[in-house]
DNA sequence: GTTCATAACGTCCATTTTGGACGGTTCAGA
DNA sequence: TCTGAACCGTCCAAAATGGACGTTATGAAC
């Protein structure tokens, strides 16, 4: 055991939220995923079965499989598996944000404003609600979401209002004039 | 020849590059993705080697090859690559972004604030800089960048300014406090 | 209590994407 | 001419991607 593997921000989720959850499947994890990291960083499926399996071949985790029916495997962060993840957080990181988004990127090669605002607008907002909505929530709950989670969320919301308003305006400025040249 | 291949965001970057450029090779687009979109949207430098490549054999491009020394590649965008490259700027998308923000992510797993800030606090600052810089650069000329790149440029100001302002409130609060559990 | 539709769950696989190592070319100056 | 640095291009192993395709559980209708 312990190939010596590369740990990426993929493998850092899978142990942090393993980390919070005790003990769970990558079914489970697929469904925290969805309700929070989600949409700050995207993971298909399948990694979430795939990465698991990789960090406990390489002993950050322990599998227990299920005898019957399904064969769910249900994973759980080793010691190993605690300390990596403690040094990483440890670890300060001056690696930048990237934001992928397709609209902008049509944009910027000259697409329509007003075409991509009238289909990124109604996105963006109900994303916001949806933030807002979490945020309301978490206040409620005194003790809550960690501070860090938190935070995050703080982030997606300020980031979501600036998009609404970025939409907005493309929406609101003359009809569309994309190829011009 | 083309063959059938998915054509996805790396794809419409080079078609969109080189019909800017009229002929480039991937060298080329290496610099040029550098100095613009490569902030938004990273692509590593292999890439630009092997898509054009891919796209040029579906029917996209058209390879020049030189026969001397370093044997570039000269790429040029053939009708049918131009077609598509209106297609698909033609056709809105409801596509969110997706920020991947590995210092959001340390974040949200607990990480200190603080310690996150003092890396993040002066990458942000320096991006900052070099956008408004280019902002200011676009406006002096006055036919310069077309309008879609200038929209990016802001969409980017706007985003770095958050973020300059988020990590400034994450680096003023109280000192470290990162493993609160 | 069967039967069926639907939802839950898991795996596989072909393609792309990544990043980094490596190797050849060109150029400037000693 | 030699030599080191900057340029430029390719290759490869590893990982990410996404979507097709199974299987199993659930519960509603009969």
């Amino acid at each position: 055991m312990s190939n010596e593997i590369r740990l990426g921000p993929p493998s850092y989720i899978v142990l942090g939220l393993l980390e919070i959850a005790g003990e769970a499947t990558p079914y489970d994890l697929k469904q925290f995923v969805a309700l929070t990291l989600g949409d700050f960083w995207t993971l298909p499926h399948a990694q979430l079965y795939t990465e698991p399996e990789r960090l406990a071949k390489a002993g950050y985790l322990d599998i227990r499989q299920e005898e019957g029916g399904r064969h769910r495997k249900h994973y759980k962060v080793t010691e190993r598996g605690k300390q990596a993840m403690q040094e990483w957080l440890a670890e300060p990181t001056d690696e930048m944000a990237e934001m992928r988004d397709p609209a902008v990127l049509k944009l910027f090669f000259g697409a329509s404003p007003k075409m991509l605002a009238d289909a990124q607008l109604p996105a963006h907002e109900s994303r916001l609600a949806r933030y807002e909505e979490m945020q309301k929530l978490a206040m409620l709950t005194s003790d809550g979401a960690p501070e860090g989670m938190r935070l995050a969320l703080d982030v997606g919301v300020t980031f979501e209002r600036e998009a609404v308003a970025f939409w907005k305006r493309m929406g609101e400025q003359g009809a569309d004039d994309g190829a011009s040249d």
